[in-house]
DNA sequence: ATATTGACTCCCA
DNA sequence: ATGGGAGCCAATA
């Protein structure tokens, strides 16, 4: 899960069911929130590059989502504010949502890829 | 072992 | 677009 998460580009944002898939564990949605919110408070990971598939930020403890709003805009991530007070990004400017097929599995320290760049948006559809 | 919970997602009305 | 229900899998009680 770290391994993907770490991945996720600066200023880009995806969902746990992708980042779910893309560790080939396309059922273990809930399962990456948890592993996330493990390493949110030590940092390390850009945890916060996670979100719900609608864009919205899952609600938590009072104060939660809003961390994660603000580390979003903190790298340029325009986020949005529902009427109930949900955070949401725009998928089509901001989502990253690679095919699983590119991302390296159990990728080796000290090879690595040059100029991997993501141009596909989502939604689009 | 059963029941409940959780940083989720898809389906249907 | 909104709201309710089911499916999902691991951790917890």
């Amino acid at each position: 899960v770290y391994r993907v998460v770490r991945m996720i580009p600066e200023a880009r944002v995806t969902s746990y069911g992708h980042v779910a898939k893309l560790i080939g564990m396309p059922r273990h949605a809930r399962h990456v929130g948890q592993a996330l919110k493990f390493v949110s408070p030590v940092a390390g990971v850009p945890w916060q590059r996670v979100v719900q598939s609608t864009g919205t930020i899952a609600r938590r403890e009072p104060g939660g989502a809003e961390r994660q709003r603000r580390a979003l805009e903190a790298e340029g991530v325009p986020v949005r504010v529902g009427r109930s007070g949900e955070f949401v990004v725009d998928f089509s400017a901001c989502g990253w949502f690679p095919d699983p097929d590119e991302i390296p599995h159990e990728q080796e320290e000290g090879e690595r890829r040059e100029g991997e760049g993501g141009a596909e948006v989502a939604g689009g559809g």
